[in-house]
DNA sequence: CTAAATTTCTGAACGCGTTCAAGTAATTGT
DNA sequence: ACAATTACTTGAACGCGTTCAGAAATTTAG
């Protein structure tokens, strides 16, 4: 995943430095890693790594995106098993959590940048779109024939909705130091219940006013990124 | 609001110190300005900033304490011009934009470390918490006699989950970039709309059960932050 | 008033992420 | 085969936030 890939050599090489910084993380951590004990491990010296990556934070996002990658078939294989929005909400934010188990404070190093969609290696930035819109995408397809009934207005937007929701579940999980995250677990099952029902109840006749207003809502906070 | 403060020379200087920061934030840029630039402009070494301020992000705090304590006045003044749930909830947060209106990138330095508890200057941290608990307060105060009916079990919940809600929104208008951050403007009010419409729905008998199910969320989201 | 103790301040130094001018290796065109 | 071009690699250097051993100023004690 590497920016730089001319040729196979250097493919290799800048694998080798995103697999060294990857191993140097889990070991020592990210902040007390260096990008010279990156380069070292690699067997580099220290400026290569920036012909490859174009910071250290550049290379938690070439592991974002790889990881995004090698999730895609799980997501498929675990939506599989399972029907209903409910359970298929969980199943995919579950996949994600299985994921990153080893690498939650790779993770967080990547999401402390936040949501500035300013800064180049936020979730909500342009140059994650490409990636945000498959995970997108999953959300749209959970919601075909899950059983519920949504409201015309709300469908379009739902997706986006529900891919921030579980943006917001991932931040609270990256941050959750309870033993085995167990905390995330219990929110887990209790944010996804609690929404599933909000999108019942928005399609209640009386709900309408209400909707349209959180439509308007959601409306506002697409205006220029997300 | 130096930690520094035991003889009034000390004092003195430690104001110098910060005075000149938020000078040279608002003139250069937070990223922009260096330690080195502070401390020459505010006529000492670079060391003498560390003897008063622990690191560049811990003079943010202090301009945030500082603030905190200039805004109750005037949390108070906005208050008593207005009634009912939603207009005191869009007044009370209105009066923190004012307030930082020409500070915004400041904050922005603050909320960037963001919702890590771990991390002493983020809102959610123990250090942040008596700071925090009297901005929870004045959603309490806003709560009695509101003209809105509360269920029992939500009410001594409604002030954190509110509280919550507002650094949402601060959020949003930290990194909100349209002219005049107008964008904020509008998702303020329909924002404010939907949290009070979603209060009054709660205390429909029908919604008990999932009443129940947020509240049961709450309680594992507070678990031992917040 | 002086000596000890404490508070306040200094500026060089450290470690970090990052940059860059310069080198070496590989590829290409002829 | 051999330049010329391009791809890759180097390690010293820069600027930053931060630390620290110690100097200067101030307060306290006798």
């Amino acid at each position: 995943m590497p920016p730089v890939k001319i040729t196979p050599k250097a493919e290799e090489t800048g694998f080798r430095i995103l697999n060294a910084a990857l191993t140097l993380f889990r070991q020592e951590g990210f902040d007390t890693t260096t990008m010279r004990g990156i380069a070292q491990q690699a067997g580099v010296a220290t400026g290569a790594a920036y012909y490859y990556y174009d910071s250290k934070d550049a290379i938690v996002m070439a592991f974002y995106r790889r990881s995004c990658v090698e999730m895609q078939p799980q997501i498929t294989e675990a939506l599989a098993e399972v029907t209903g929005l409910e359970k298929r909400l969980q199943a995919l934010i579950r996949v994600k959590f299985e994921h990153f188990a080893r690498n939650r404070e790779i993770l967080r190093a990547l999401l402390r940048n936040g949501a500035d969609p300013k800064h180049p290696l936020s979730p909500f930035s342009e140059q994650t779109k490409e990636i945000r819109d498959i995970d997108i995408a999953w959300f749209d397809r959970i919601l075909i024939d899950c059983g519920v009934r949504i409201p015309k207005d709300l469908l379009p937007h739902l997706p986006d909705v529900l891919w921030f929701f579980q943006m917001g579940v991932i931040f609270f999980w990256v941050i959750d130091e309870s033993p085995n995250q167990e905390r995330t677990g219990q929110l887990l099952d209790l944010a996804v219940k609690s929404v599933t029902s909000l999108i019942r109840i928005s399609a209640l006749p009386l709900m309408r006013p209400v909707r349209k207003v959180a439509l308007e809502l959601v409306r506002v906070v697409k205006g220029d990124n997300l």
